[in-house]
DNA sequence: TGCAAAATAGCACGGTCGTTCTTTTATTCC
DNA sequence: GGAATAAAAGAACGACCGTGCTATTTTGCA
């Protein structure tokens, strides 16, 4: 009943099918698009076949609701940030190395969507008391993105990169808030220099968290998180 | 033309009038009962007609466009902000107290806000990227009170109760951090023990940029900050 | 108490929404 | 190529939206 459940070879009868996949894919992926603009709720199916240049219709029948539409958008979105943020921090050792580069992967995604919007974010206020799928689906991709972040730092605190007594979801809200604050004050408010405050402040964390004085144990890096362009 | 220049007396005709006034805030009370729940967006005129148990017309004629309403419920917010948050922490001392009395109270209030909602938070994402007076009126309002917050961080850095080379803007992102992932974690995900996490991130920054050890500068309390419930 | 003006109600409009049903077109496999 | 099936279109539905217009009621002052 659900999208995820693609029979990509046989239907019923043994039959391959291909093209709606195809199209369906096209849909979402324009519908992603309208929803980190003006939101999950925003998200009209009279607008979405509007852009793709289908009949309502036409683009209804692939999700059966606007429900299904909205949690399929989820989906691709989920996927996208963990193609994006977290696999690419993997390859990373293991520690604080890998704690920095999920961070900063985090950073550079969150930059970008200074422009473009975030479905965390904006999904998070409007289901933030509206119970259902949509909201299930949202705050298990966020959780199990947060739960990721929580295992870096316990691997880097373990790994005595950072201190024994830190409370790692502590370090996980503080590091949270400044993804939030540089979210809001840079899209919302337009505050110039955001970006840098955000990467200053997890500067801060890895300073007052860290096993020694500057928060870098074993390299001597400068202190500024360095593979991020901004 | 603006909802604000009520004229408390004297009507064109020298007549008083009353009752309008005393339904028109008791409209508004109801509206921002409804848009801190589901939004400025979701803030439909029929549902308030419904909870106000009037007609639909006759809510309107008090604000002549529904963009009216939304603009007089964000006045109508700010202005309980200022009274609960603001005004009360100007009898603290100048400095480090009436920072901590700020922080404290906009934590009360946030607090109060993991059920009701914070207008300021979910206005940000609803009009991050559209222009408009709503906009204008809820940026100029959050805008005020950040600035407001960043005087009081001038000041405790000025009289000694930070160290000196802090950096404003940097303790307020972080502030704000704190505030905005309060709100995210409890009201959306509802993860337990966000408030005290909350808490603890302020003494952090008071550690880290106070101007003695224990960011405590001149008396001797406990490091939870004490006049907070929770 | 009566009269003017303000406050509210009633009704209708054009529009968009999600959804359903039916029909047409496109695709896939024999 | 033709038959079977999937994909897309078309049209209509009931519901709600903001708003304008016209009555009706209520209010406040003489």
């Amino acid at each position: 009943m659900t999208v995820s459940e693609l029979p990509l070879k046989p239907a019923r009868d043994g039959r391959a099918l291909q093209k709606g996949q195809q199209t369906k894919a096209a849909i979402v992926d324009a519908a992603l698009g309208l929803a980190t603009q003006i939101g999950l709720e925003g998200l009209s199916i009279g607008a979405l076949a509007e852009v793709t240049r289908m009949s309502k219709s036409g683009v209804f029948a692939h999700f059966g609701s606007r429900e299904e539409l909205q949690i399929s958008v989820i989906r691709e979105y989920h996927s996208r940030f963990e193609q994006e943020v977290f696999y690419p921090a993997l390859s990373e050792p293991r520690g604080l190395p890998r704690l920095r580069a999920m961070f900063a992967n985090w950073m550079q995604r969150t930059s970008v969507e200074i422009d473009s919007g975030c479905l965390y974010i904006s999904g998070a206020v409007e289901f933030d008391d509206r119970a259902g799928l949509v909201r299930d689906a949202l705050a298990s991709s966020v959780l199990t993105w947060l739960a990721a972040l929580r295992r870096a730092i316990q691997n880097a605190r373990e790994l005595g990169h950072l201190r024994a007594e830190v409370n790692d979801e502590q370090v996980l809200f503080e590091i949270h808030g400044l993804i939030l604050a540089l979210h809001y004050e840079a899209r919302f408010l337009k505050t110039p220099g955001s970006i840098a405050r955000a990467h200053a402040g997890f500067d801060n964390i890895l300073r007052r968290y860290g096993s020694d004085a500057t928060g870098q144990p074993r390299t001597g890096r400068p202190h500024k998180t360095p593979p991020l362009k901004e």
